[in-house]
DNA sequence: GGTATGGTATACAGAGCTGTCTCGTTGCAG
DNA sequence: CTGCAACGAGACAGCTCTGTATACCATACC
């Protein structure tokens, strides 16, 4: 050994990270990319530096591994970014909600923007009961819970409603981006602050 | 022969309906359900009851046919029915807008409701120059014409954008309909009628 | 030293994919 | 009748895909 490491980087002294780690980083990365439909298990292997027996014996199947991807997805792009990064620039509950749209007009002009892997990997995979399919669809409803808490906590009435609503204009200004709008995010936020204006006392007609 | 069908239809006596048009009609039933990745020309070919040697005489690669389906779907879906009714339900400019969404409404309760088929070859080819990714962007592009035709003719100041911000309003509610929201469509309608008012002079901040 | 563990390397099965080739058939035009 | 054009049926090449099986290697711990 040679430090403090935690037991389980211990095991190998020749690769500082361990080949799970590896396996789910490129995974990420890949996946994010390219779609999961569009990278093979041979492909990613290769690409962690893993054999693919390896991989198969951390995952039992590509589904299993798709549905860690999205796990992690949630960790890293939803919880320690999106939210992170919209709670630490707006005051207000009213001012997060916008600030959304702001981290995402800078998402939308990394030269790696990769369009949003929930909203693809429920495209891909449409057959009713896919395990891939049922995941997307909570995970974008994680997403929708953290806007509805934001409504709550700004007094709309009918948060889950306000929520569904401001959602539509997530996906849709991430799907305008990705066909080419690079302004998407600036026009969203003016729709959204219509929203946000009328969304105190409506969402509904009277 | 038997009646006064066009010359095209009435060359083989055997089959009511030209091999063609057979490939085309399958290929926008499958292509459109489950997307232009997850149908092989195999099973195109069978289902349409085709040689495969057929469909690559009309067709020299899936690519094409691929171009030709979502041709198909902008004459079809776009054209034929969501302009069509749109216009149809509408009687002011700024009321056949909104229709767009009971329009939607009624298509999300289908049971065979399959999702915007634009976005989905948007984002199955994620490849920057590939001509089925290009062509669906100039599709999309086709449907935020109808819609900024509409704001011109409601006078609304900066068609261009009003038009970008209704077709996120669209996708995104299209994207939550597939997501499971059945009534995406009327809640995209309510925050749309917001953008309508506040749209002649607004859509800016000032 | 012995053994368990986790990883590597490689071959393989079985399926699906796009695209090609050949041969036979059918129906219509001249 | 002859020739032509479209179509059908099927085999096949060459690749990629998921998933498995086997044999070997290095380290850690007892």
């Amino acid at each position: 050994m040679r430090t403090g490491l935690p037991a389980h980087h211990q095991q190998s002294a020749t690769r500082s990270i361990g080949a799970r780690e590896r396996i789910d980083r490129t995974a990420y990365r890949l996946f994010s990319r390219h779609g999961i439909r569009a990278i093979g298990v041979d492909t990613l292997a290769a690409r962690a530096g893993v054999a693919k027996m390896t991989l198969y014996r951390h995952y039992p199947s590509k589904d299993e591994l798709a549905l860690a991807f999205l796990r992690r997805r949630e960790e890293l792009w939803t919880r320690s970014w999106l939210q992170r990064d919209a709670e630490r620039r707006g005051r207000t509950p009213g001012a997060k909600l916008l600030a959304i749209f702001d981290v995402f007009d800078k998402w939308f002009r990394r030269s790696d923007f990769e369009g949003c892997s929930f909203v693809k990997a429920l495209l891909e995979h449409g057959e009713r009961g896919h395990r891939v399919r049922i995941a997307a669809v909570r995970h974008i409803g994680t997403i929708r819970t953290f806007v509805k808490q934001l409504a709550k906590e700004a007094c709309m009435r009918d948060p889950d409603g306000f929520a569904r609503q401001w959602q539509m204009l997530m996906m849709g200004c991430i799907v305008a981006a990705y066909a080419g709008d690079l302004d998407a995010a600036k026009r969203a936020k003016k729709a959204a602050s219509l929203l946000l204006a009328a969304g105190g006392r409506t969402g509904r007609r009277k």
